[in-house]
DNA sequence: GGGGGTAAGTTTTTT
DNA sequence: ACTTACCCCC
């Protein structure tokens, strides 16, 4: 019954051969066979809107793939003219695989496939200057952000304490994948941070962002909106070159990508979005449902496909998954059924605590491994991670070979940050944050103290910093040994900037992370991990060969970045249930099904009915992940945040069908009555932990905060940039104090103006004597 | 400027 | 309970 699926997964080996293609060509719908009528009317409405609704494991991907080789096929459209958009790396890498079976590497011209954020980057990099960037803009990540959102909390004299710029970072991000740019926030929403001024800061923000020629992930998207809609020529472009757009895992998209793809598809509206409602499980990172409807909004007359046959899961894991999703409102409504066997029941089993519950697991999996189970095949999906610990103890203890998906991303670990951070200030000697990241690092003696001497001037001029520096080691501001220090590392930068193209970058970059002392810092190192981060190092650089140069390998780096893990061995997988999206395995383990912590109190606490409908989904994506088999545990007792709690099953058990779950009384020790489900169970009344209140604590207080106070430094005059070289800092123009005068200094106190060299003043203080100082740190007495 | 102590915040995750 | 971030003292 699974054979449609199953002949897909597992594709003819002879394809991509010339032979294979000389067949095709012979018959040329031959990828055509297989499909169900209703996979075959979505592939085949080639023109107009197309919204395919996909329940799980209903071939959405085979759709989409067969799909671009029947465009390919029909001669309709080239490859290079067909958008293909998903949502992850991930989903687009396997996704131009797949192509690759069909039109073999002709699908490495399909150079429109790829992530709505490295398609927007793209985008950008071809018309930055009319964004007001350069084309070799930064892409900063989460932790830049926030550390950018932090100069600008910090400039505007506000309390950081009371107003964390992880909380602005949140507003900011939230605004952005609603696609409103700081003068489309609506006033109610920007009143809510530091006494109103939340609107204000995201535009100071965004102006920072210009400033260092830098877009975070949200602005990729946001500012190839206002690129097409400012530009109608620029967009009239794109419209006309992508004959044919699909978009992947459409429930995933927020309404800034909404838009995004409403510009680019209006055109020729040969669009193809491919989706399921029941498997939107993003919506606290700004995913909107709602989409869907609004795509048959804005498409009207849009041919709707749902993909109602599994090829997936057995009837009991279907009815399972079926029985709990039919609790949620809202719903488009899909009914998955299957043509095959119902298989085993879903199985739920009680158990004592968490630790019991991973030894339950660890035990099933080991008479698995008997019946000569693939461990690939398994997976252990859990809700949050911190899940994950225990099962890893029981398998280290009992041998079990597994692995853990998640966790701290390569490029997201420090000494990878900080490599890059080298390297961006080489590239692109304007990156402030890149150069502030890495300047006493290792320890070299440069601290606030010195850091905010530059950052003033800096500021004050408009400047980088790492030009700003370049001024400030000629004159005397600073002590000699940061002076020294500095002018050391400025001209390690300059060295290395001068073998740029001269050697492989590989090699610069080793040059780079060798000379800088950054390597030696870890082998002085002596605590666990620096082996490791040195071994990260070392990985980085090999990734980097894939790349022409180090240019090209910066520019991606931000958007891809990938742990290189060719694993094939046979290990038992352990992810959280987000990450298992899109994945199937034959047996699955879905431990930790108790109140408090599935559903999660959080997601019900910030999103209320909503929340609950994710977590519902989130249940679903679990179940149906299951090919063969299903297992369900809940402990009586877990410890959350150090603290054991008594807990109860979820709601969630409470709404699987009888018939279909068989519930492992014996399994646990001493649970205490998991008989009585259906009919009125007592759990139906318990309410979830924690009200936690919504603390917006400080109207008032933010009002007090919004006193204005002028606190950054009147610019004293503004160099002329272009490229981000000074161009003029008016060694020829007249300085603002004249020879003579009395002026007063912050560090140095008062004194007379003795000479004036541009903007070097030489100045005979009164206490400090005769010191060569910068202009804009100079007031007139 | 650096190191050690304390306090706070701990779902999910991509780009 | 545990980590990380910040503050204060040396």
């Amino acid at each position: 019954m699974n054979e449609p699926y199953k002949s897909f997964s597992a594709p003819s080996p002879i394809v991509g051969s010339i032979s294979a293609r000389a067949a095709a060509n012979a018959s040329p719908h031959r990828y055509l066979q297989g499909l169900n009528p209703e996979q075959l009317e979505a592939v085949e409405a080639l023109d107009g809107p197309v919204l395919v609704l996909a329940g799980a494991g209903t071939g959405k991907t085979r759709v989409l793939t067969t799909r671009i080789a029947h465009i390919i096929a029909t001669k309709r459209a080239r490859n290079q003219e067909i958008l293909s958009v998903t949502f992850t790396n991930k989903a687009s890498r396997e996704m131009k695989h797949r192509i690759a079976l069909y039109i073999g590497e002709m699908a490495e011209g399909m150079q429109w496939l790829g992530t709505f954020h490295s398609i927007s980057t793209k985008l950008l990099r071809r018309h930055a200057e009319l964004v007001g960037l350069k084309s070799d803009f930064t892409i900063l990540d989460t932790d830049d952000q926030i550390r950018l959102m932090k100069q600008v909390i910090r400039a505007e004299n506000i309390d950081e304490k009371r107003w964390p710029a992880r909380q602005l970072a949140f507003l900011i991000d939230g605004w952005k994948n609603r696609g409103l740019s700081p003068d489309k926030v609506p006033a109610a929403e920007a009143t809510g941070y530091a006494g109103g001024r939340g609107g204000a800061l995201y535009r100071l923000y965004q102006n920072r962002l210009k400033t260092l020629n830098a877009c975070d992930f949200g602005d990729l998207l946001m500012e190839c909106i206002r690129l097409f809609q400012e530009h109608p020529d620029v967009l009239k472009s794109y419209q006309d070159r992508f004959k044919y757009i699909l978009v992947d895992e459409y429930q995933d998209t927020n309404v800034a990508q909404y838009l995004w793809l409403r510009l680019l598809a209006q055109g020729r509206r040969n669009v193809c979005c491919v989706g399921d409602d029941d498997q939107s499980i993003y919506g606290w990172r700004g995913a909107d449902v709602d989409n869907i409807l609004r795509f048959e909004h804005d498409f009207p007359g849009a041919k709707v496909v749902k993909l109602e046959r599994n090829y997936r899961s057995t009837g009991h894991i279907l009815a399972s998954a079926a029985h709990i999703i039919k609790n949620n409102e809202g719903r488009l409504g899909k009914t998955l059924f299957t043509d095959g066997n119902m298989g085993e029941q879903v199985s739920v089993s009680g158990c004592w605590d968490s630790e019991e519950e991973a030894r339950l697991v660890a035990d099933e999996i080991e008479v698995l491994q008997h019946k000569k189970h693939q461990l690939n095949e398994i997976a252990i999906l859990v809700r949050a991670s911190f899940q994950m610990r225990e099962f890893e103890e029981r398998f280290v203890t009992t041998g079990i070979p597994y692995r853990v998906i998640g966790g701290p991303r390569f490029y997201e670990r420090l000494e990878i940050r900080d490599a890059l951070a080298y390297f961006r200030c080489v590239c692109q000697p304007a990156d402030d944050l890149a150069f502030e990241r890495i300047v006493n690092t290792p320890k070299r003696g440069l601290g606030d103290a010195t850091l905010s001497v530059i950052h003033t001037y800096a500021r004050a001029n408009g400047i980088p910093m790492i030009q700003a520096v370049r001024f400030i080691v000629e004159t005397e501001e600073l002590k000699p040994k940061p002076r020294t220090t500095l002018k050391d590392l400025i001209g390690c930068f300059d060295r290395w900037a001068a073998q740029l193209g001269k050697i492989s970058h590989t090699e610069l970059c080793e040059t780079i992370l060798e000379e800088s002392g950054y390597i030696a810092m870890w082998k002085a190192d002596r605590s666990a991990d620096a082996a490791g981060r040195l071994e990260n190092l070392k990985e980085l650089i090999r990734s980097m060969q894939d790349f022409e140069n180090l240019q090209g390998f910066l520019e991606h780096i931000s958007l891809v970045m990938e742990t290189a893990s060719g694993e094939t061995e046979d290990r038992v997988t352990i992810m959280t249930l987000h990450g298992a999206k899109g994945l199937e395995f034959e047996t699955v383990f879905l431990p930790g099904w108790e109140e408090g912590l599935f559903p999660h109190p959080r997601a019900l606490d910030e999103q209320g009915r909503a929340g609950l409908e994710e977590e519902r989904r989130l249940a679903y994506v679990g179940l149906t992940r299951a090919k063969r088999k299903a297992n369900l545990f809940f402990a009586s007792n877990r410890r959350i945040h150090g603290m054991w709690n008594a807990t109860i099953p979820s709601r969630f058990i409470d709404e699987l069908p009888e018939a279909n779950v068989l519930v492992n009384e014996g399994a646990g020790s001493n649970f205490g009555g998991y008989n009585q489900r259906g009919g009125n169970s007592r759990f139906d009344t318990v309410q979830p932990f924690g009200n936690s209140s919504y603390n917006t604590p400080g109207w008032q207080r933010g009002q007090q905060n919004s006193s204005q106070v002028n606190s950054s430094p009147k610019p004293a005059k503004h160099s002329v940039m272009i490229e981000g070289e000074v161009l003029a800092n008016s060694s020829t123009g007249t300085s603002r104090f004249d020879m003579g005068a009395r002026i007063f200094h912050t560090k140095f106190g008062y004194g007379l103006v003795a000479v004036i060299d541009g903007n070097k003043l030489t100045v005979d203080f009164e206490k400090a004597g005769r010191k060569m100082v910068l202009e804009s740190f100079l007031q007139n007495a």
